[in-house]
DNA sequence: CTTGGTGCAAATCGTTTGCACCGTC
DNA sequence: GACGGTGCAAACGATTTGCACCAAG
């Protein structure tokens, strides 16, 4: 991620602050800066470990307070990968998750013809689509020759 | 959910116990009956809570236990929609959910289109899809009109 | 100096597990 | 009888919250 990109996060951040009446911590400065320096999947702990590493006195529950307030600002967003965790991803152009059940690794994808096709069916059944989630779960390429299946 | 469908259930219940040197028990099937017989798509706690209506001597844990194993057994689904909770259906043809923000219903959906279109893209990114989640969050007609927005 | 933010520890919530007893096989 | 099953209560893990103190506006 180029710098020009570090800067409109954190311009977005002052600007969701601003707008909603909340103050600029150095916390959430910091949070921000290791949340968009990191790997493209991170779960909310390995987030706070991250952060931990260079803020040690920051608590978990900062951490889990400004995630959230990451998503509202439009900065990152929170995916629900099935198994009770919530990970956190920086907030770009749309796109859905194929996630190996062997080594968890994750891959996005995107499809203009099943976008279209939710469309379709929503309008269909009278629904009304604000968000939508689409993981597809398998085995990568690596883990499927390593495995006898 | 007709007689023969309970009883073909049953019958695949009985058969994967004996498959696994399992045993059949009274809370087995009563939690098996009550499953049926309720409503398409329900949390593990409100299974609990109807099983508890005719059996109260049944257990939590037993439940979450007997769900599980119908899960194996391949009679029942577990679905996570995002909000931390587990839910149960009937496991029959496949299907797709779309779910309404405002009043929690559930709709279902199926598409050759998407799930043509789904195998395309694990190839393409070298990935064989095991199984997936699509689910399509929007506000259903109901509560579309009922609400400014 | 007011109001929101923080760290900490305690609280929650859905679910799982350890254990002593009970029912199937 | 042996071994899996059950209920209970305690344990869990991720996340949230109450509170006294701190800091940004």
């Amino acid at each position: 991620m180029k710098r020009t990109e570090f800067d409109a996060a954190h311009e977005k951040l002052a600007e969701h602050l601003r707008q909603n009446g909340l103050k600029q911590t150095k916390q959430r400065e910091q949070i921000l800066e290791t949340f968009l320096k990191s790997p493209a999947h991170l779960t909310s702990e390995q987030v706070y470990g991250l952060v931990r590493v260079e803020h040690p006195d920051v608590g978990a529950a900062t951490v889990y307070r400004t995630l959230h307030l990451l998503c509202d600002a439009g900065i990152a967003h929170a995916h629900q990968f099935g198994d009770g965790v919530t990970m956190y991803e920086v907030e770009g152009m749309h796109h859905d998750h194929l996630v190996c059940t062997v080594c968890g690794k994750i891959k996005e994808f995107s499809s203009n013809a099943i976008e279209a096709e939710q469309e379709r069916i929503a309008k269909e059944l009278g629904y009304r689509i604000t968000r939508h989630q689409h993981i597809l779960f398998g085995r990568c390429s690596d883990c499927d020759e390593r495995t006898d299946a």
